[in-house]
DNA sequence: CGCCACTTTGAAGCACTTCAACATATGTGG
DNA sequence: CCACATATGTTGAAGTGCTTCAAAGTGGCG
């Protein structure tokens, strides 16, 4: 991992080379903030005035209802925009950490002129965006569209497969911090039959999930059970294997 | 109505001086494409080399899966971007006219030098971008945690903002092209629930929907019982009633 | 006029929720 | 290292919001 996490990210939206890879390396060679797991670290209502970068762990993005009712709309792994300031508009979700992580502020007046600056790395920020809408636009199709069961298994083919593209998936296992209520809440269903989808999914051998690490164990079944097809992930074509 | 939709829009989103109007107006002045109602006239893997804006009708975002299954994924109004290039990304949506609607391609070569030499049209073009994304994330809370009453009258309390916004609502009524068939596809409801729904709104003398007509009878009661809080469609504050 | 798309209603079924209780991990201070 | 508190996971039984299936009614348009 000569790189960090931003840098491998955006390699893999568009091809960058050492010029550029350094320059996000020191781009981000500013004071970091730890967040402690559990904690919500941008709130709903605020105005950041810095770009916040996911540098380690995973983050949840999630916006309430006044009468309490919580949606994740999504979930952020190392490399991920988590904000960037536009204007002065507020945020209108708040960022919760999973696990313990580590995040990089950098101010809107260093970013901007470094894209600028920098036209391949414009170019690859603009790509993972589009690649992060696409997933929304997915979680939309899950949760119109899906059984409890697809939204599910979907959802973790999806991770598994942005985890396996930035080397924290082995053998289809990887971390999963995420509780059963935090999957509820992402999936529109309620805590009770989280759990009790996850055991039909055990009980078929599908996956195996706990200690908070998840094991596909038939993934080719799992993606044709839940409709993946991962080609909203790979905007440039499927990854060529080395 | 001096200018085209589209300066309209971007003039909600940003202070835009006489100059950028005019520039907007020039810019689409080239040969349109009429598409004639219900027809796909974008596709699922295409990769349309011009940026498209919606000058006139109704057209909706749908994802399809295998099995036939359909999702709605936005409802598109005068003055939105429907689709914007960007390297040799695929398109994984569809766009299908809801209306007789009125298309500009505009090469993304003109376009895009276009944007850069207008900082005010870029900066209005990127907060559009930032609602329609805020827009999405709303759907997604909708489908994850509302109810078919809450999904349908949201809905319609967005509509008739956006509407409004752009001077096609008056006392709270519109044209509302949208079919049972097509709502259902948006909320993740069955057309015959959807039907059950609107039933229900009438009975309760809070919406009159005919003839493809939508008057909204008691707004801020249907705005209570579905929690819509226009905040995420007003970057910047609410709007001043002149 | 007659077709086809859209809307409406009823009755039965089921995927998921709700409520309640218990079991098992995880963390904390003594 | 144990005692205890709290978060997380698990299971059963009953309820319901929405779906499914089926059929009939309505309206726009050639």
């Amino acid at each position: 991992m000569p790189y960090n996490a931003l840098a491998r990210r955006l390699a893999c939206c568009f091809p960058l080379d050492e010029d550029d890879l350094r320059a996000i390396d020191r781009l981000c060679a500013v004071p970091r903030r730890r967040v402690a797991a559990r904690r919500e670290f941008l709130r709903e209502g605020d105005r950041p005035g810095q770009v916040h970068i996911l540098l380690e762990g995973w983050a949840s993005r999630l916006v309430m209802l006044p009468d309490g009712r919580r949606q994740i709309t999504a979930f952020h792994l190392p490399g991920d925009i988590l904000w960037r300031p536009m204007g002065d508009v507020r945020m209108d979700f708040s960022i919760l950490a999973l696990t313990p992580a580590m995040v990089v502020p950098i101010a809107s007046g260093a970013f901007e002129p470094f894209v600028t600056a920098h036209p391949g790395i414009a170019m690859a920020l603009a790509t993972q965006d589009r690649v992060a809408e696409a997933v929304q636009r997915r979680w939309l199709v899950n949760l119109g569209q899906r059984t409890a069961f697809e939204r599910i298994g979907h959802l973790f083919c999806e991770l598994h497969h942005r985890l396996d593209a930035i080397g924290l998936a082995h053998e289809n296992s990887f971390a999963f911090p995420v509780t059963q209520v935090e999957l509820a809440e992402a999936t529109g269903l309620t805590p009770v039959h989280v759990n009790r989808v996850l055991r039909d999914m055990r009980l078929q051998g599908l996956i195996d999930l706990e200690h908070r690490a998840l094991r596909i164990l038939q993934f080719s079944a799992l993606a044709q059970r839940t409709l993946f097809d991962p080609a909203y992930l790979e905007p440039h074509g499927p990854l060529r294997l080395a």
